[in-house]
DNA sequence: GCGCTGTATGTTAGCGCTAACATAATTCGG
DNA sequence: CCGAATTATGTTAGCGCTAACATACAGCGC
């Protein structure tokens, strides 16, 4: 079923079926109908590999995330279609893992698609990678951080500022032993090492170190725990690069028959939907991912209809969120 | 830059950098290097749009799952799409929500972008999609279920031979008091429906039921633990349609106050990683969702190659697994 | 040398659609 | 009722690639 046989049906020729589908506005109301019809009558499905082609535009959008499996990307990626629907592009979901090489090889593949636009995480990209994106001249936005230089436009938070803040938070309030249980994933890093550098700088001596791989899981979360309790921190307050791991760490302590917040503080990261379902609930600093979500797809939007943005860098922020655990 | 840009600079005719990019074998060593220099000095990146356009050949398959911020489809797909990879096919992710109807809208709009295959969650469909889907005459593998009429190949399971398999299983242990935490899904609402009968079967006169909204979380699953415990099953084990749901029931017991499994014993469905880690351990059955992805995953690629498959129902079985909540 | 096979490359004609321009039909002021 | 403006439709060419059919050329036995 092509266009041309709609066309036949109809008594009109290929581009007004065409236009009926694209541009309604442009054809009568009488041979719209008549079109809409055969349409019908034939179960016609347009072929967007040819529409794309001759248009030079794909309707489709790429989005490349560490991991689809990681509730929080794929919230902010959910939200990021839904906002995006409307406007008739499809999302083609592409997983880059944690390196920013398997993130170029992903790239590249998804480049031959020829996508309107492309959502990444974060703005650390291989060289390469740059390139190709800048020579594929199709906006870009980067999403989960910020950044002075963005490919395109970037829509996230300062890490850097959230790790400071959380420190000033907790010492403020009079927290004297800090802990870390941090994944091995970029911006956790980055945020553990500006924590680190903030507690010194507030008269903190240490920050004890509990590393776990990426992703994390609750199990990560137990291991990461285990090996604080081993180093002794009892009465610390243990921050966690994730609400996972943090409730993981929640449930190690509890089955070791510690109590939470007594014998150690947590805090999470994310504010993800179970962390205020958790007992005590968890306390946390939480990302608007649905806005996250929302302000890329709007700014990508807006640049694929070749505005230019008068800030393309978006601060979505933060909010430190006390609950029970800390 | 298009092939024409490479065919020019590696001095050759258009078709052998075709050739050289997709039956390399085909063309001399000598001026399969030549191509792949100048590919390399262009920065060519091929245009899948025209090339799947003059194939009929997208190399695009198409999974929809109910929702991706689920991590039981999400992993699926994961390891669907990683089965898929080696064979150069991408995998385009579209979320069809939880009734049929939306899974036919998106069903629409993913045929126009000419998949080679799809990935189908559930049975279930209206007859509409069947036929616009058979009319497509592309291969279908529908997951998580299993039918004797699927619409091409079916990967799944029996949530009815599931159901009956966890009754007799607690029953033969001794439970008598069977309560059910159950989402609005239409598989949950199938094995409880199969788990009430089986327990008639079994001489046991009831069932409590608490029912909430898909998709689950600990949220809902604390809720449905409240009304459970106000119906007073003390006593009772809570056989949950999801392991989240049975953990936020284990959660909502323990903040009561509650013990497990003394007060109550607890059964989850999925066996997700997190099952092995809840304290107490997680007693649920286990689905093999990386199994159930790469068989998907081969089912279709050889109905993609045009082979008839002898058996087009594979069933990956189901396991229960004892841990310490029942 | 002949025809034969097999390998390497090229030519031609589309895949199904839409942009850009062309034409036809309608409206409307004067 | 004319010509200009406006609206509705059609014609043509081409998006970038590949299938299918040439063609060219080397190697080989006789």
């Amino acid at each position: 079923m092509t266009l041309e046989d709609v066309a036949r049906l109809a008594n009109v020729s290929t581009i007004t079926v065409s236009r009926a589908l694209n541009h309604p506005d442009k054809v009568a109301k009488s041979t719209l109908e008549r079109v809409t019809r055969a349409i019908e009558q034939t179960g016609y499905v347009p072929n967007m590999l040819a529409g794309g082609l001759a248009s030079r535009r794909s309707r489709l959008i790429a989005a490349l995330v560490p991991a689809m499996t990681n509730a929080v990307y794929a919230e902010t990626i959910h939200y990021f279609s839904e906002a995006l629907k409307t406007s008739g592009y499809q999302v083609m979901l592409g997983e880059c893992g944690y390196t920013e090489e398997s993130e170029h090889e992903i790239v590249t593949t998804v480049l031959s698609r020829r996508p309107d636009g492309i959502l990444l995480t974060g703005v650390k990209h291989t060289l390469e990678c740059r390139r190709q994106l800048m020579a594929a001249r199709i906006p870009v936005v980067e999403t989960w951080d910020l950044t002075t230089t963005p490919l395109d436009v970037a829509v996230g938070f300062s890490h850097e500022r959230l790790g400071e803040s959380v420190i000033d938070h907790f010492v403020d309030k009079g927290f004297t032993k800090f802990a870390s249980l941090c994944a091995s994933d970029r911006r956790a890093r980055l945020r553990e090492a500006v924590m680190k550098a903030r507690l010194t700088r507030r008269g903190i001596a240490g920050l004890t170190f509990a590393a776990v791989p990426a992703p994390t899981d609750l199990r990560r979360g137990r291991e990461g725990m285990r090996q604080l309790i081993e180093q002794g921190v009892n009465g610390a307050i243990v921050i966690c690069s994730s609400d996972t791991l943090a409730h993981g760490a929640m449930i190690e302590a509890q089955a070791q028959g510690l109590s939470i917040p007594k014998d150690f503080a947590v805090f999470g990261f994310g504010d993800q939907s179970f962390a205020a379902e958790t007992f005590p609930a968890l306390s946390t600093v939480r990302i608007d991912r649905p806005e996250m979500g929302r302000r890329a797809a709007e700014a990508l939007l807006r640049r694929i209809d070749g505005e230019l943005l008068d800030d393309p860098v978006v601060d979505v922020g933060f909010e430190i969120i006390e609950r029970e655990t800390a």
